[in-house]
DNA sequence: GCGTCCGTAGCAAGCGCTTTCTATACGGTA
DNA sequence: TACCGTATAGAAAGCGCTTGCTACGGACGC
């Protein structure tokens, strides 16, 4: 039924070993030998069977990518740079094409999990964890022994916008949410801003501490006290943004500013906004954070913090392939630019 | 190094068979025999090899699915739910769990070949293709014979918003973008637009062809000259919307009404319009395709074509699973519904 | 009380490939 | 001419798992 090896090896008069060293090119084969064997491989239209040859060579061309929500650009724009860096080396013909793999965890810690012990039974080469992690202990101390193990197996580790792992020496690319965060918040302080209020993401997550924590240290390098009355957290979507900008109208009609914890986010503040027929950024100013593509289509357009989803992405993929070093002491942080647009202004009333 | 099947067989004090046949569920096995080898499963933390028992089964865990481009939402919604229905059944502990895959075409022919061979040797136990296909012969034959190839390999394979491809009988759940781009453009006209420019994607894909098509069936079922320079065709991206609209501009200041290949060019049209001091729709009507999360939030809300692209590649998942029956003839056609926002008026001028 | 069957467990033969080790055929050198 | 090193090909032993078949023991029926 499906051709193999051997129905190869008959049909160029050779034997197997031969080739799979043709099909390896890691063994000297006379050319007109290979020859003959390429042109069996044609006729018979013979492909690999990838299992087989994991098993036998304990290694596979497999490599994963985690990702919370493949639906959501910012994680579609790094699995997509990663991907882009670990696809068939473009020396032609020869093997070294892999297969990346973009498993979808919804967030969810079991799933992660769940897909780290799924790329472990397939030997992955090299896994890329994306993302904010929940700080559950529980969680971090599986993800931790997880992730040990595949180092273990020779599979090769690299968070990408996530913080690193303790009890691991996994490399790390993270993303300075603190520090953006709080040039953001700064922006607004400087425009005149002092009645802030603060849309944050789920209560769990490193990027929702961090980038929170930022604009609590810029409220309080500059004495402006934090009312706590002006947080409020949910999931890091649009419908999130629209609900929390009501309540937040709600519990403090006089705020001027509203920081999303990202551009979803934000997106839903403003048309919470204007459904109540405030301003942008006349009566009230909106910030978002990554500056996603749709974030400049945004009217006007949103002040946000452009964070390198791309460059990160593909400086994952490549470390993740051996094809870069990995940063002194296994940990880079990269930092996000602050881009001014027309959602912020001076405080108009 | 790494625990065996035959380390946990030992150490519960049975025989390899008993362990796999324990971990597969497939067998009768007394239910103290079945604790002892759990246990021994739990104290060496012990992980299948993937390879060796695909290799072993002659089957495999890995469902591919193919997407365009993955940082767009249009795709990452559709595989989100593909994958969501395959992800491991809920029946709690036991295996059949799945590893989706997504691979990232990047809209090139090769590179689909290459991952569909590429899944092939995985011998993917289904394969999902999603998005528009390239309508060049000589590809269409190459993934027909994949296809084809895959299907008797066992691979299910499922097209989900693709047109069905000659020669194979892989399900196809297609969308009605003729019927779409029609409704879109009557809908313009209904409002009293006769200069209607459009903005294509790129030439050779079917998505394109179709939603033109569906936008000139219009036009003609209403007597409108179809002026060939008020179409131009590019990439379904940003920037393609805006230069074409600035284009189309130069060619005919008196358009009042501007439909794009999908949502993400109609927000490159309206940046263009806004730029050019045009007001929409005051001025230009615009109007786009898919509704995209984002669609709801440009202002005004873009009037465009919803897509169930949820519900579709969920069905698709379920169908690749075998889980739900395909459509009688193998081919369903979903239909999008038109959702008339504050991006059309009747032409102001 | 013995034959039969059912419920379980083990044996062993692969699955298709990689790779080490060995064999062979050269050409070159002494 | 005899010997040896080099280049290339083959033989065969697994890689870790699944599964058809066989074996065994006890419960049941007659």
């Amino acid at each position: 039924m499906t051709v193999t090896l051997a129905d190869v090896a008959a049909r160029a008069q050779v034997s197997p070993a031969t080739v799979s060293r043709v099909l390896n090119g890691n063994y000297p084969v006379a050319a007109k030998t290979r020859e003959r064997v390429l042109r069996a491989v044609d006729e018979l239209d013979y492909v690999l069977n990838g299992p087989a040859s994991s098993l036998a060579a304990a290694t596979s061309d497999l490599v994963g990518i985690l990702v919370n929500d493949i639906a959501d650009p910012f994680f579609g724009i790094m699995a997509g740079a990663v991907q882009s860096e670990i696809g068939g080396q473009p020396d032609g013909r020869a093997g070294g094409e892999r297969l990346a793999v973009v498993c979808n965890t919804g967030g969810s810690p079991e799933r992660e999990i769940t897909y780290l012990t799924l790329l472990q039974r397939q030997r992955a080469a090299a896994v890329v964890l994306t993302g904010g992690a929940v700080e559950d202990a529980a969680h971090v101390e599986a993800v931790s022994a997880k992730l040990r193990r595949l180092a273990d197996a020779g599979t090769r580790v690299v968070l990408c916008g996530r913080p690193p792992v303790p009890g691991t020496d996994a490399v790390a690319i993270t993303f300075d949410n603190r520090g953006g965060g709080q040039r953001l918040t700064e922006h607004l302080i400087a425009l005149g801003h002092r009645r802030i209020a603060y849309i944050a993401g789920p209560e769990e997550r490193t990027t929702t501490r961090h980038r929170l924590e930022g604009h609590r240290d810029a409220l309080a390098e500059h004495g402006i006290e934090d009312d706590p009355r002006l947080a409020v957290h949910g999931p890091y979507d649009r419908r999130s943004g629209y609900d929390a900008t009501l309540e937040l109208l709600r519990r403090d009609r006089s705020l001027t500013a509203i920081v999303a914890a990202n551009d979803t986010v934000a997106l839903g503040a403003c048309a919470a906004l204007r459904d109540e027929g405030l301003r942008i950024p006349d009566d009230v100013s909106v910030a978002g954070f990554d500056d996603l593509p749709f974030a400049i289509d945004a009217v006007p357009a949103l002040t946000t913090v452009r964070l390198p989803l791309a460059a990160a992405g593909a400086r994952a993929g490549r470390i993740a392939m051996g094809r870069e070093n990995p940063p002194p002491g296994g940990i880079a942080t990269v930092q996000g630019e602050l881009m001014v647009r027309g959602s912020t202004a001076a405080p108009g009333r």
